[in-house]
RNA sequence: GUGGGAGUAGCUCAGCUGGUAGAGCGUCGGACUGUGGCUCCGAAUGUCGUGGGUUCAAAUCCCAUCUCCCACCCCA
């Protein structure tokens, strides 16, 4: 290397991986303000938080979600560790979930178990809107139990119940019943050999999916190919008679629960795990990928991955794309200001104002400390600038006669108070 | 993996058909060492995304490459 090229190299400029970045108050004020909600909610329906290794054995991964979805086949962060065993960073919480439910016994508890788990998954994709590498889920699943439609109904009833709470404008339910694999697997033949029929109707890609998976034919987004779609047989004709029963049940216990919902046949779930209900739940402002939460039934899962039959269900919330709806809609919190900033001048001041501080954060209020003295107008304008709402005016005035000043910056009006009575004018004012 | 658009100061951008950089906002300092959002003055920050080519001369033209954005595929 030539030294210009060293120079270079040394003063390369790092940034982040591509589909990662950094989130940066005040908008992380926003992402708290989501999982707090979230918590609120899901503690309302008895949930309890599990908290998840972010990587896992390759093979957990292949085996729940399909070695021949795109998720396990391309797009997984998978590496070979020390002790040549093949991890990967986790593309989605369910598979980690069950695993964890068998591998802590968790058919001995009270069922069903009910958990939800917030944090970041991993996906090698070509980032775009409402897309990233790294993007965060908040997962609930219910394990173990009964299959009872209650249960999808109640599941969807609690997300609807945040999304309420968190303002988020525009939702669409949509529900579709996938079958079992008593009834799926007829369904696909006949569907593929109907695909077949019109085949010269279809572009390139529905072309190969109608091999590889024909169901996702269903799903395309080609206007020209939308005529055919609506022609095809549709699983809701084929279910088995348990499906169907259970499909009109969980139809029936939305009505009760008063959730408006729309019937999409076109709605057919990428991974393998899935069965039965299935449902999607759009929102505004999000671009093409505008799913903010997917889910529905999988209860076969468990036992693929070695575990007692167990009935399952649960979803994911995209929380990036559900915080973009947010803020599309205009809900971007405002930065966090301060309730007193300390305007101190001289040495001696200085000591007042360190107790000062503290006890005010004592009492829970928000305080700017300024670690250097600085001249008194520009102490005020760097108020101003950090949305304080009260300027605590010390100097040697304040120190030698023990009466403090406080200013209310909105007026400009100023009030002495002792040290004592400080606190308690605070209290009321705030 | 495929396609389209864009990269000039921290941010938003200007820079006409080549003559080696500018504005506004923001930041910091001063006017103003006990009274703030105004005003005025001043300063810092750019290898014009990167590398190469054409040229006496490239932010500008050509090629490559990287990154970001959007869409496809697929998914949250």
């Amino acid at each position: 290397m030539s030294e210009g090229a060293a120079k270079k190299e040394e003063r390369r400029k790092f940034q982040a991986i591509k589909g990662t970045r950094d989130l940066l108050p005040p908008e992380t004020t926003l992402w708290s303000r989501v999982e707090q909600t979230a918590q609120e909610v899901f503690t309302l329906y008895g949930f309890g938080e599990i908290r998840l290794p972010i990587f896992e054995e390759t093979d957990l991964f292949a085996r729940s979600i399909g070695l021949e979805t795109d998720v396990v086949s391309k797009e997984m962060y998978t590496f070979e560790d020390r002790n040549e065993t093949s991890v990967s960073l986790r593309p989605e919480a369910t598979a980690a979930v069950c695993r964890a439910y068998i591998e802590n016994d968790m058919q001995q508890w009270p069922q069903p178990v009910k958990l939800y788990t917030i944090g970041p998954m991993f996906r090698r994709e070509r980032p775009q809107k409402g897309r990233y590498r790294q993007f965060y889920q908040i997962d609930a699943e219910v394990l173990g139990g009964s299959d009872s439609p209650a249960i999808d109904a109640e599941l969807i009833e609690m997300v609807m119940t945040l999304f309420d709470r968190l303002g988020l404008e525009g939702t669409q339910l949509h529900i579709n019943s996938i079958g079992d694999k008593n009834c799926r697997p007829k369904y696909i033949e006949l569907l593929r050999a109907e695909l077949r029929k019109v085949k010269d109707k279809l572009g390139p890609d529905s072309q190969r999916r109608m091999e590889t998976n024909p169901l996702r034919v269903l799903d395309s987004k080609l206007e020209s190919e939308h005529e055919v779609i609506e022609k095809l047989p549709r699983i809701s004709q084929h279910l088995c008679d348990t499906c169907r029963e259970n499909y009109d049940q969980v139809k029936r216990q939305l009505a009760l629960r008063g959730i408006a919902y729309t019937q999409n046949f076109r709605l057919v779930r990428g991974l393998d795990y899935y069965s039965r209900t299935t449902f999607e739940i759009t929102a505004k402002g999000l671009g093409s990928q505008n799913a903010v939460c997917g889910g529905g039934r999988y209860d076969g899962l468990m036992e693929l991955l070695g575990g007692p039959p167990t009935r399952a269900t649960g979803f994911a919330i995209g929380q990036d794309r559900l915080i973009l709806s947010l803020q599309e809609a205009g809900k971007t919190p405002a930065p966090q200001g301060r309730d007193v900033y300390i305007a101190w001048m001289g040495e001696k001041a200085y000591a007042t104002a360190i107790r000062a501080a503290k006890n005010l954060r004592a009492a829970g209020f928000t305080v700017e400390l300024p670690p250097v003295e600085q001249k008194f107008g520009k102490a005020l304008g760097q108020a101003v600038k950090l949305r304080a709402r009260y300027a605590l005016i010390l100097g040697d005035n304040e120190v030698s006669s023990g009466e403090w000043t406080l200013k209310t910056l909105a007026t400009g009006e100023q009030a002495k108070f002792a040290e004592g009575n400080l606190l308690e004018y605070l209290k009321k004012n705030l």
